[in-house]
DNA sequence: GCCGTTTTCGGCCCGACTGTTTTCAGTCG
């Protein structure tokens, strides 16, 4: 897929042509048209014309370049930027706090042209003498060069968001707070995040400020004022604690959880009303009469939208689908019933049956899928058709003791490398439930990946694909599959797609869930738990959809038993009727 | 460079904090 490489060539002329000091919105309009290519589920590559041009932000010139790039492999307007401006002098704009202006100052007066350069001059005192640097933005240069150097990549949601609802609750014990909320990208539910945004509403808002920067947790302090303070938590991460009044905080609270785009969005709508949206209030122009701001429903409503969920804010449709009247009823947590991925002792779990049932009974769930592995993972301790034929009698015999709540006999049976399945046609018929993944082969080539899923899809017993792109964030790539054909395969056999909500997997991601819903897909949401408190994880997994604009009919694990076991045995009896 | 229920030309979101300035540019979100 194209789509990262042209996002990264349109990011790199923005940042070209804002060292030359050409008009900005330019810039931006390279900006936005990479951010809109780099979330897209499909292959650019694959739209037609019509396709490409209804993506925001691209236009007709844009569209050229597209089909320049997919036709030579680079774009002629690139590579002429790339002649006039070294290649280090974009590297300077990785330091953080250092922009285009200073960029091109110390190109042009001290011909300093990469991180390590700077770093040397900067050390040296080379820097004195230019205009609006002084020892204290010399500091902070070797500072940001020390931010680089210990990384500064995405984190995970899973390890971020335990963080920020501690520093929430540590704020609001510590100062004199009223409402206080998690904004951000962490709000919309974002699978990776940059930092942490924090809103609070106080009428002391220094006392907050000073309790955020003494918090345990900071290593450094970026700024403080009055209403907004920057921390860098102990493991690299920053932290941004707003504070506003009370009457504020509804319209702050959805500026802060953005995204950027969306937010730009509505406030052009707003100007274009005869008003003005920013943190503090919807107000009237040119009266500047405050008509809105305590909740966050003011703004849409302010611009007769409904409101709009955070985790669609990503300017991917949400504002258009609010306007027509046609957002999706997302899928909420209280929708599920429960969980089809999990694991038990009987392979690589913790627990034993009657402890996992426990957990699940205890969370107000009607009923689980047992999903051991099957004897291929043997480093899991799978199981073999013998032990699974054992397993099926203590279920049953586990569900004879409860009236109110269903085990599924089921398996997570592995894909072979040469796409056969690790059970036997017959072991699988006798399961409630199959759930096929891949385990191994990942760096096979993209075609034989692909068929090893669809000759998975096609077998008479598998109801379930499990984390069908293998990826594990920022740890393993997924593995090259033609996602749509598989999609599209899994859509004709009625097999349904996990969203697998162990948070490094997150797999299928927003986007892919976005693009299969097109295909009128099933959904299932599974935790892959191997401990019971990682049932937990169904939250993330439930926010995946959402963000893929999911409604409860659309997720297999919403349905009461009685329905669920009559669903997947209509994708069974569907499957031979197509081999007759 | 994009885009249109004011516009095919002339707009393009809005504000906080820092560091350097004597009123503001640069950067960030």
């Amino acid at each position: 897929m194209k789509n990262q490489q042209i996002a990264k060539i349109f990011t790199e002329i923005a940042e070209l042509l804002e060292l030359k000091e050409e008009n900005i919105f330019r810039v931006r309009a390279y900006r936005r048209a990479a951010q809109n290519i780099d979330g897209l589920p499909r292959d650019v590559a694959a739209l037609s014309e019509e396709e490409l041009a209804a993506i925001p932000g691209i236009g007709k010139d844009l569209t050229g370049k597209i089909h320049e790039y997919l036709a030579t492999g680079k774009i002629a307007k690139h590579e002429e930027l790339k002649k006039e401006v070294p290649a280090g002098v974009l590297e300077l704009l990785r330091v953080p706090g250092l922009g285009p202006k200073t960029a091109k100052l110390l190109y042009e007066k001290k011909k300093i042209t990469g991180i390590e350069e700077l770093e040397a001059a900067t050390r040296a005192g080379n820097l004195a003498g230019l205009p609006g640097i002084q020892k204290k933005t010399e500091e902070n240069i070797l500072q940001g060069i020390e931010r680089i150097k210990r990384g500064s990549e995405r984190r995970p949601l899973g390890r971020v968001l335990p963080l920020a609802e501690d520093i929430v609750r540590r704020v609001r014990g510590g100062a004199p707070v009223g409402q206080i909320a998690v904004a951000g990208s962490i709000r919309r539910w974002k699978e990776t995040v940059n930092d942490i945004d924090i809103l609070c509403t106080s009428r002391q808002p220094e006392e907050v400020m000073e309790t955020f920067v003494k918090l345990p947790h900071v290593s450094r302090i970026l700024a403080q004022g009055p209403t907004k303070s920057s921390i860098i938590a102990e493991d690299g991460i920053q932290v941004d604690l707003r504070v506003v009044e009370e009457d504020s905080f509804g319209t702050a609270l959805q500026y802060f959880t953005g995204n950027k785009q969306h937010n730009i969005k509505l406030r052009e709508r707003a100007v274009r009303a005869g008003l003005k949206i920013n943190e503090y209030g919807v107000f009237t122009e040119p009266e500047e009469k405050k008509i809105g701001g305590k909740k966050e429903a003011d703004v849409y409503k302010a611009l007769k939208l409904p409101f709009v969920p955070p985790e669609l804010r990503e300017d991917t449709g949400e504002i258009e689908a609010a306007e027509k009247g046609t957002l999706p009823d997302l899928v909420a947590i209280g929708d599920i019933k429960g969980d089809l991925h999990v694991h038990t002792k009987w392979s690589d779990g913790s627990h034993d049956l009657d402890a996992v049932v426990e957990a699940a009974r205890k969370r107000g769930y009607r009923y689980i899928a047992i999903t051991d592995h099957s004897k291929g993972l043997g480093i899991a301790h799978g199981l073999d058709e013998a032990r699974l034929a054992e397993q099926i009698n203590l279920i049953d015999e586990t569900n004879r003791r409860h009236a109110d709540f269903a085990i599924l006999k089921g398996t997570e049976v592995d894909i072979r490398s040469d796409g056969r399945l690790d059970l036997s046609d017959d072991a699988l018929a006798a399961l409630d439930i199959v759930v096929a993944s891949i385990h191994s082969g990942f760096k096979q080539p993209r075609e034989q990946i692909t068929k090893r899923l669809l000759s998975a899809i096609r077998n008479p017993c598998v109801s379930v694909i499990a984390h069908p792109t293998g990826r594990l964030i920022g740890e393993r790539d997924a593995y090259d599959v033609d996602l749509e054909a598989v999609l599209k395969e899994a859509a004709r056999y009625g097999v349904a797609m996990e969203i697998n909500a162990y948070p490094l997997r997150l797999d299928l991601n927003d986007a892919q869930v976005k693009l299969a819903k097109e295909y009128a897909l099933s959904f299932v949401i599974g935790t892959d738990t191997h401990v019971i408190s990682q049932y937990d994880f169904m939250i993330y997994g439930v926010s995946v959809a959402r963000r893929g604009w999911l409604e409860q009919k659309d997720i297999l694990n919403t349905l009461e038993y009685g329905q669920l076991i009559r669903r997947l045995k209509s994708c069974r009896a569907g499957k031979a009727q197509r081999a007759k």
